[in-house]
DNA sequence: CGCATAGTTGACTACGCTCAACCCTGGTGG
DNA sequence: CCACCAGGGTTGAGCGTAGTCAACTATGCG
């Protein structure tokens, strides 16, 4: 299912839309910038940061296409955190009074608009739930879980091993050494960029 | 603002609305159960906890009044998680299927429910804000601020500080340790259940 | 009055971070 | 076509800090 794309609004409401390409490295909003706009992504992919106090960087979530962004600005004048490409990337662009207006007039994309609000709640959810995993590679073979019940049991290693251990919370090195002890211990194999997950002990 | 209460509803949907009352650790429904409604708390206070495999409990988030749980019931067929009252909590029960039709009817409600959702996504990302701090007195500084933000500076703790350290992801000790900690650095005074913040240090 | 539980403090352990060196690949330019 | 360089990834050594286990205190409830 996609949501919210230009197809599933109706006709009147197209023409409002816009689109927006981000090259990698490029922030599509800054925190505490006015809000404009929701988005939604198409294709690439975003990763959502905070800074906090003492030039601490935070990434909150990557989004990755029919994903939802900026979904605070329907309430808030400000972004609540930046929005920077991690892989050149395209959004949507819902401009904050289309969308409010639109919500109001038909009730089908408000359900799409809910249910993605609730996918990125789970995904959120599942966050949190990993970073409550202390040993190391038992939070990657958690993540790893995650991504192959959506896939296989062979998950692609489509972006660099630094963010996706700065998604689980783990520094590069200690993520290095949790696969290959998960390799040891075979409950995981490694060609290349490919990953394989065995079941032996899944509880 | 308070969303989704029973006011806010046109008066033709309240009829079909019901309220419940779950005792301090009482369930209210477990993960897997078939869903059949969300809900939104009215008093008291729940928390929304995960069983991985091999016994891990892990809490997703606490729920006060005014909030959301169950919310995934909407598009899902089964609760991804339990919710247990951390003490006597009242919730309105809203049927699956009453608020999908009302949903459609009345977008003001569509409104109201969406609000809660971004509001429980800012809620998630702060937890997970909290998380990526390493270091146990910096986290707890930080998740002082955000009660203090609320309220004033002086912050009531009204529930066992068992509590706060696990939605912290520390373990009591620590938590412990970490508030003598940062009483001793002078950034905050305790005084039996209040918490004074200092705001000497704010970058 | 006594028990149960929360909170605190102490000693020890374990594990992830830090810093550093090294390998390996891909891209660039001579 | 090869030499060089840059960056990601891996491996090693040492440190710091949160967890664990345990003992002790304080508080509230029967």
């Amino acid at each position: 299912m996609d949501f919210l794309t230009p197809e599933s609004l109706p006709l009147s409401l197209q023409n409002g839309l816009q689109f927006q390409e981000i090259l990698e490295g490029q922030t599509l909003f800054q925190q505490g910038d006015q809000t404009s706009a929701l988005y939604v992504v198409q294709a690439g992919r975003l990763k959502l940061v905070r800074y906090s106090n003492e030039e601490r960087t935070i990434t909150l979530q990557t989004v990755e296409p029919g994903e939802i962004l900026g979904e605070n600005s329907l309430f808030s004048n400000h972004y609540a955190y930046s929005a920077i490409a991690e892989a050149k990337a395209r959004v949507i662009v819902y401009p904050k009074q289309l969308i409010l207006t639109a919500l109001k007039q038909y009730p089908e994309l408000a359900e799409d608009f809910m249910a993605m609000l609730i996918k990125k709640i789970q995904a959120l959810q599942i966050r949190i739930e990993l970073r409550d995993i202390r040993a190391a590679h038992e939070r990657v073979l958690q993540y790893l879980r995650y991504l192959a019940q959506a896939q296989s049991n062979v998950i692609a290693i489509d972006r660099p091993l630094k963010e996706i251990a700065n998604e689980l919370g783990l520094t590069p090195e200690t993520l290095s050494r949790a696969l290959t002890r998960l390799q040891n211990e075979g409950a995981i194999t490694r060609q290349q960029n490919l990953i394989t997950l065995h079941y032996s002990s899944v509880a």
